[in-house]
DNA sequence: CGCAATTCCTCCGTATACTGTCAATTACTG
DNA sequence: CAGTAATTGACAGTATACGGAGGAATTGCG
């Protein structure tokens, strides 16, 4: 039985405890390792949960910013889920192509597609939105509610400052 | 001057407050979108510190691994950092393209092909030590020493459930 | 020893994710 | 109003990320 979406098999106990002749600074207790396995379980429990819906997390969340602000363009749903046009760009396609949005031409700026979430889309939203909440919830279920406040607390101040300080360090050196 | 790696734009408070008048969940206050944000965001960071080094965050991630553990397979590689199999054989694939690892088959198992650390791997991996360094450190600088523990904890606690949980949900329904 | 199960790598297919570039179009400026 | 700047979507290129198929090689079991 396959299964869906593993998350890996990780032997670290044995591993770090034996070879690791090396730098010893320990590359699995990095942050920058930690918020990468954090991503990875964060996509895992969302395909779990909406197993069956045929939908990714960036899908389901570009899908919900149509949906709340329709007649937008596509650099504006970019900005805000916080993705760059590219790759919306492809979202937005496959979800033409899957027939949960609808992109029209503006009359009045030929260069922009105006943005709608179709009948299909609107379903398959409210269809998968218990799965989608189950999935938040599961995410955070190993720590306890002050835990998880104190987490997601973090998360927001880091990502406010990453907002406020786009490009150089923060000995802001322009 | 385009820089390397901007973060997107985001422009939430304006958002947020005016469209908005579908299922007011909030998806961008969600564990998902926060985590999917941070991992952004430490990518961004890894790459600003390490520019001119030609080096993402997975291949030095593997370089380490490589490093520490000479003689392993890719399996055993791709194990020790938390990928599958395939991401690494490719990523493998391009740090012996750019001479960074040697691929050597093993006359005992000619399944399996041993990776060592060549000298340029060597080189590259102190020369950008420091700047990892800093990486590691700015990617948590927003946080004051205190949060950044509990941050890091945290975030150990939910990768350890997933370790001991990796398929069905928390109800263990084998 | 023969053969099934396993293991390992490779390739394919899909979906992010981002940079850079381009053409078409619109906005701005003199 | 002409020339330029800015914007938008599309595209190319690179690098993750993961599941699954397939073939070569090894192991284990009878």
């Amino acid at each position: 039985m396959p299964s869906e979406t593993q998350i890996c098999d990780s032997m670290h106990e044995a591993a770090v405890r034996d070879g690791a002749q090396g730098g010893m600074d320990d590359v699995y207790s990095k942050p920058g390792h930690l918020i990468r396995r954090l991503q990875q379980i964060a996509v895992s429990v969302f395909a779990q949960e909406c197993a069956g819906h045929d939908i990714t997390p960036v899908q389901y969340a570009a899908l919900v910013a149509v949906r709340d602000n329709p007649g937008l363009d596509a650099t504006r749903i970019a900005a805000l889920i916080d993705f760059d046009r590219s790759t919306v760009g492809n979202v937005l396609e496959r979800l033409e192509g899957k027939g949960l949005i609808e992109r029209r031409a503006n009359p009045q700026d030929r260069r922009v597609k105006i943005l709608k979430l179709s009948r299909r889309g609107a379903k398959l939203l409210s269809d998968c939105e218990p799965a989608v909440q189950r999935a938040q919830a599961r995410m955070l279920d190993p720590l306890s509610a002050a835990q998880r406040n104190e987490f997601l607390n973090n998360m927001r101040r880091i990502i406010a400052r990453a907002d406020n300080v786009p490009k150089g360090g923060p000995n802001g050196a322009s």
